[in-house]
DNA sequence: ATGAAAGCGCTAACAG
DNA sequence: CTGTTAGCGCTTTCAT
């Protein structure tokens, strides 16, 4: 016996199909009799609707890529499960994505964007080839989601280095301390100067000034 | 401009969809010229085929399930990453399974399957809940994958203890032990006593007697 | 509040 | 070798 479909289940409800989607879609345009019918029949039927068909019918795959450049790095893990948790609650399934950094792999899961396999791109490789997914980025869903991201023209999520170290530093002298140092790598990196920016604005605002600066050979 | 599909495809190439489909799933049933014809076509509008449609239409996903207790833990690693391939090398993917061996978490899981957005699963929880999955495995595809498998009635693929223990015997009598000790537990579990064969097995093999026995405290 | 009808994009059976 | 037709299961106008 193969599973019910939306037209038996109307048949037994004595509705039609257009109205079972309105009670399986919480629609409140149906009236409290025709409703409970409609229940009625779709736990005797053990019903179950068929994403294949609402999924074409609504030409999506609520599918999204989580691009990862391997998935034995634990530092992934958590923004993993963060992702995964939100998108469960919207209905959303994530497909874990290894791509070994390597651009055949990644190609592979555009591909799958492509033929609507999945409706969009979380992307945590920094690795990725940028130009492929700035294309992508034109018809589909894409977020460049790590440290790396940002200033490709693409929607991103980084890390917010100034209120980081702004944080960081306040916390310490919240608790006492007076004489706080900033180690800190080259100044080209824009993460670095901005890093040092919230270490200034930290000490300023405790109207502590920065002693002495120096670098290591 | 949206993505074209198959009747564009057909219309630009002077062709109908029917037989786009059959250049698309490479079936020899095609002219060359009518094939060039279309294949040029596709690559004109860029065309992707339409996974939505295809697996309505053909009623599967190609999508299948990995449950997992937690992705932390890198014993599963290398099982994954191995189905993983497989499953790539037959169209099909792999949606990773966080269960956290919790049966809510599970549920969601197995409602994928029942509305068909995956059309089996390999569970590689030993805690899942094996009442339910014999039911799912009554209408879906559920192959239980982990030590603990077995027994429960449905397809399983476990380790061949007897064998193993008979290869790891055999290794060490062939680079020239004699003495050989087994180190086991309680023969009340069924891989304790399939264990204890393979390592008599091979010792026969090469007539030495198994000499004494002892129990720890 | 409800139903009829059309259509999402594809494939397969059948006919020629 | 190729086209016509039907239909997978669902949702959404458009009527009523």
């Amino acid at each position: 016996m193969p599973m019910a479909n939306i037209q038996q289940v109307a048949k037994h409800a004595g509705v039609s199909a257009a109205t079972v989607s309105r009670v399986l879609n919480g629609q409140n345009s149906v009236s409290q009799k025709t409703r409970i019918k409609v229940e009625e029949a779709i736990s005797l039927l053990r019903y179950e609707p068929s994403m294949l068909g609402r999924n074409l019918r609504n030409s999506e795959s609520r599918i999204i890529l989580i691009l990862i450049p391997t998935i034995s790095n634990p530092f992934y893990l958590e923004i993993i499960k963060g992702i995964e948790n939100t998108a469960l609650d919207h209905q959303y399934n994530i497909l874990l994505c290894e791509t070994d950094s390597d651009p055949e792999k990644e190609d592979i899961y555009f591909d799958l964007v492509r033929k609507k396999m999945a409706d969009g791109i979380i992307s945590m490789d920094p690795a990725v080839n940028v130009e492929t997914l700035k294309q992508l980025a034109e018809k589909y869903a894409i977020i460049q989601c790590s440290e790396y991201g940002g200033g490709i023209g693409i929607p991103y999520v980084t890390i917010d280095n100034e209120e980081a170290s702004y944080r960081a530093v306040k916390h310490l002298l919240q608790i006492g301390h007076t004489k706080i140092a900033l180690i800190n790598t080259d100044g080209k990196f824009l993460y670095a100067r901005e890093r040092k920016m919230g270490y200034q604005r930290a000490l300023q605002e405790h109207g502590i000034g920065r002693s002495e600066e120096r670098g290591v050979g």
